[in-house]
DNA sequence: TCTGAAAGCCGATTCCT
DNA sequence: AGGAATCGGCTTTCAGA
C-alpha cells in the first residue's frame, strides 16, 4: 500500500505541512519546480490518500479548553463485541482526540481535551457507564511543551 | 486571555476544522452569512491567535511511519537547567509529535512517530545520552483507533 | 513529464445599506 | 456590522515540446 514518493514529492509535503495556505507559485519556487507539476503531484497524492485532509489548528486554551488528559485503560474484556462497543463510544465522543490500542500491560491510551476537570469527570463517568473497564489512570497535563502533526520527512 | 467568540465564529471554526480548503462562499452559505463578515471574522481570529496555522494531515503509514510510541518519563532532576535542556532536546527532535509536562507520579509524556522499532531505539538512546532520565516506559501502539485535532466546539 | 499561456473562480477591498 | 459589486491574482486547465 506504500505509494511511490520521490524527493520532489517529499519536499512538497514538507512545505504543505508547514503552511498549507501558501500559493502554488511560492511552493513551486521553494521546491525548485513550477506550478503545473507541483499541482499535479499534490492532486495525485490527494487521490492516493497520502494527503488526508486540510485543516486549521486552533488554540485550545484561547477557546476555553484548559484541561488535557492522557487516559491509560486496562480492560478484562477482550471479546469482539466489547471492543466494538468501546470503539463506538470513543468515536461518538468529540472530546477524545486520540485513541490507540496498545501492546502490553495497558490496553488503550486516549487523549482527551475538555474545558476543565469537571468536564473530564463527566466524560469518565459516561464512558464507564457505557462499557466495562477494569482500570483507569488519568494523567493530567500541566503544560503542552510541544504539539505538531508534522511527520519528519 | 480568552477572546470573545460568538455563535457565528464558532460555526466558522467548526467548518474550517473539518475542511480548510473550502471557499469563503461555501463556508458563508453553510453558516448562514456571506463572504465579507466571514472573511473579517476569520482574519480577526487569525490575528488573535485563535487560528494558529493551516496544514495538511498526512497518512503516516502510507509514508512509512509504521511505529507510534507513547513514552512515559520519570525524572529525578527538577532543576531549571535540566528542564531547559530536556525541552530543547524535545524540540530538536522531529519524531516527537507531542510532549506534555504532567501532574503527579509520571513527569512527562511524549508521542513519538518513527518508521520502525529500531528507529525508536535510536531516538531513545540519543535522548538518554543527552539528558539524565530516571525511568522510561514506552507504550507501543498496535492500532490508531481515532485521530483528530478538532476541538469539540 | 515539464513549460507556458489562457480561462475562470476566489480571496481581498471598497462602498453602500 | 452585514451585503453587494469589483478588481487582481491565483488555481486549474489545456496545448505543445
Amino acid at each position: 500500500m506504500s505509494v511511490r514518493i520521490d524527493e520532489l514529492d517529499r519536499k512538497i509535503l514538507g512545505c504543505l505541512q508547514v503552511d498549507a495556505s501558501r500559493s502554488l507559485d511560492e511552493i513551486a519556487t521553494e521546491v525548485g519546480s513550477s506550478k503545473t507539476p507541483v499541482w499535479n503531484r499534490i492532486r495525485k497524492m490527494r487521490e492516493a490518500g497520502i494527503i488526508t485532509s486540510q485543516t486549521v489548528t486552533l488554540d485550545a486554551e484561547a477557546l476555553g479548553f484548559d484541561a488535557c488528559f492522557y487516559v491509560l485503560i486496562r480492560t478484562s474484556e477482550h471479546e469482539q463485541d466489547w471492543q466494538k462497543r468501546f470503539l463506538e463510544a470513543l468515536n461518538a465522543r468529540p472530546e477524545v482526540q486520540e485513541a490507540h490500542r496498545l501492546a502490553g500491560d495497558i490496553d488503550y491510551i486516549l487523549k482527551v481535551r475538555v474545558p476543565n476537570a469537571r468536564a473530564y469527570d463527566a466524560f469518565y463517568q459516561a464512558l464507564i457507564s457505557e462499557v466495562k473497564i477494569h482500570n483507569v489512570t488519568a494523567l493530567l497535563s500541566m503544560e503542552e511543551i510541544k504539539s505538531t502533526t508534522a511527520l519528519p520527512l
